[in-house]
DNA sequence: AGACGATGTTGACAGCGGTAACTTCTCGGT
DNA sequence: ACCGAGAAGTTACCGCTGTCAACATCGTCT
């Protein structure tokens, strides 16, 4: 009665979790079906009673990826503590950028595994309501309703904000600034960051924003 | 005599040439040693004898796309006609940002190419100095001669402007923004570039910068 | 002429995704 | 308490891939 059961249990939520494991360590390439199921100490052909194909699978741990992103972000959005009301909304503009970019840097293999299950949308409105995209619309419309932000430049101002903090992840993790010095990186993005919200604000009445 | 000569004569232009086609039509995944040979005409192990691995074919196909994204992107530095040197300089990265966005969703294979070569930096600064990021250093030195940038706000300029383009570029090619009606994102990278330009310039001397 | 190095071929191996046919277990209805 | 249906797992196979080793062919230099 030592012996393993023929029946696994729940054998999708373990070779999700075994997923995360290998991607953490080995990138998205590294997820293969076969060894997912080694892992787990299964046949291969098991996984197909779980997952239509290969494709499936990668979702099914881009979904966790895309847990894993959210609470990231959101924990570093708790750390916002201002009172000003137009500073607090900028501010947590700046703590969802930096939450992204600290996911990616954190998490290469996670992140890669987000943006390359290229046949599905990866992101998008999820039904569920959490991805980072809403997380930042909110903190744009809260922008515009301190009046930090002109209405007419709301439009436009969530594409221009995701582009560039997903173009610095991008580039840092599997980009040309790979290999980049923390201290270099950590300056860049401060900058970046800096950029976007002076881009966004008001002429006229605006301060720079501390660190 | 009219049997093809047992040696090819120029095999391994002809396997770039091939990998390109693969590429643009099929993607960075469609690209494989036997498919390229088999396209050429020749055995499978053939291609051993120009490459040590599929990586280092996979680095010259994007060698050449890179070529003509460099080429994309100049081509529409060379649409900028005007005259005052500010305007001219803003057109000037402007037009930069145009150019590589244009290049990834008129080339969404080669582009994708480019980023998915993980192991060796795709990009960075080549030895022969034609890349797009030595551009838009030029484009940026430019506008901090001609006094639109203020030289404090030079240093990270460059990653800020690399990395929303390049962001802007996944997101529309592979990521949640494909899809996206061509109006929409015509008009969303017009913003991003305006929000770059004012987030660049100096406060209280700016003008929008018109389409 | 003849040897040699570069180039191309054939054949093999392992690993992958995927399918089919078969086995084992679980569970719900009588 | 049974027992049959279907869920879950297994083995065996296919075709594809990258990669290597052994062999064949060609131009070229002496």
């Amino acid at each position: 009665m030592s012996t393993t059961p023929y029946h696994h249990g729940n054998l999708r939520e373990a070779l999700v979790g075994a997923g995360v494991d290998v991607v953490r360590s080995g990138g998205p390439e590294a997820l293969s079906i076969r060894e997912l199921a080694r892992r787990v100490g299964v046949s291969h052909a098991a996984a197909y009673r779980h997952f239509a194909d290969r494709e499936a699978l990668v979702d099914a741990v881009a979904e966790r990826a895309m847990e894993a992103l959210v609470a990231r972000v959101r924990e570093r959005l708790a750390t916002v503590e201002d009172q000003d009301p137009v500073t607090r909304a900028r501010r947590r503009l700046q703590r969802i950028g930096v939450g992204y970019v600290d996911f990616a840097l954190a998490e290469p293999g996670l992140f890669r595994l987000l943006f390359t299950a290229y046949p599905e949308p990866p992101e998008g409105t999820d039904p569920d309501g959490e991805d980072p995209y809403s997380l930042l619309n909110v903190a744009l419309d809260e922008l515009v309703a301190v009046g930090y932000l002109d209405p007419a430049d709301r439009i436009g101002a969530d594409v221009t904000c995701w582009a560039a903090v997903h173009g610095f992840s991008v580039l840092s993790v599997e980009g040309p600034l790979r290999g980049m010095a923390e201290a270099d990186r950590e300056a860049a993005l401060t900058a970046l960051l800096l950029g976007i919200d002076r881009g966004l604000g008001r002429r006229g009445e605006w301060e720079e924003l501390t660190r």
